[in-house]
DNA sequence: TAAATATGACGTAAATATACGTCTTATTTT
DNA sequence: AAAATAAGACGTATATTTACGTCATATTTA
């Protein structure tokens, strides 16, 4: 059981996954702080939110792997930063999910 | 440990509770059926997906809590519909974080 | 080179999500 | 009233997510 979501259309599960990969405050938070500040996370950013570093860190790989943040290795350092073209792509696909079922117009059965 | 989430700022949590109310293709696949038919729900809807019917009444229900959907007894059937002022209301709130992001032209790093 | 620092990898515990079978309740239909 | 039907309630097994500590690796600084 589980892992039946690969019975749905590849459309259906891409959206899942991005909508998924929103889907924690910590991460919005992480995505709204790098917009905010205009800036890259380099530092220990788990300062910023009341969860541990290694925590943080896995939010980070969450979001890496979700393409909607990039990360490059700088020394020591890791420079984490947004990744506006491909944000602009999940944009897409949201509004049009949700365009879609609105321009529907449906009808409640009452 | 977990329910963290707490922690965040509401507006946070209100968004991440949304994303994850349409993380699963199962949900995502109910509400476009819902919009391509322009019909609600009032039989056995298991046949449509490759789940359950307790399955899917479970999902039917995180739609429920979420308003998404609404789900009204009609004899021994129950009619479950599109909340469209709901989910007009959920594209704002999606499109105003996608849109506050990408307004920040944040720059990268590199 | 040695010590300090940064950060991902790894392991693990607990919470939550997913999936489904069975049971219960309510409404029809016979 | 009895049988059939519909659908949520409940319990449970398994998968995944969340959260964090420790360890390993790499780079910088002293």
């Amino acid at each position: 059981m589980y892992a039946k979501t690969e019975l749905f259309d590849t459309d259906l599960q891409t959206r899942a996954e991005l909508f998924k990969a929103l889907a924690h405050p910590a991460r919005l938070a992480i995505l709204k702080y790098l917009a905010e500040t205009r800036t890259c996370i380099t530092g220990d950013f788990s300062d910023e939110l009341p969860l541990s570093r290694t925590t943080v860190s896995q939010h980070l790989k969450e979001l890496k792997d979700a393409s909607l943040i990039v990360g490059t290795i700088e020394g020591v350092k890791t420079c984490y930063c947004l990744n506006l073209s491909k944000i602009k792509e999940f944009r897409s696909l949201s509004s049009e999910f949700f365009d879609n079922i609105i321009a529907s117009e449906a009808i409640c059965c009452k």
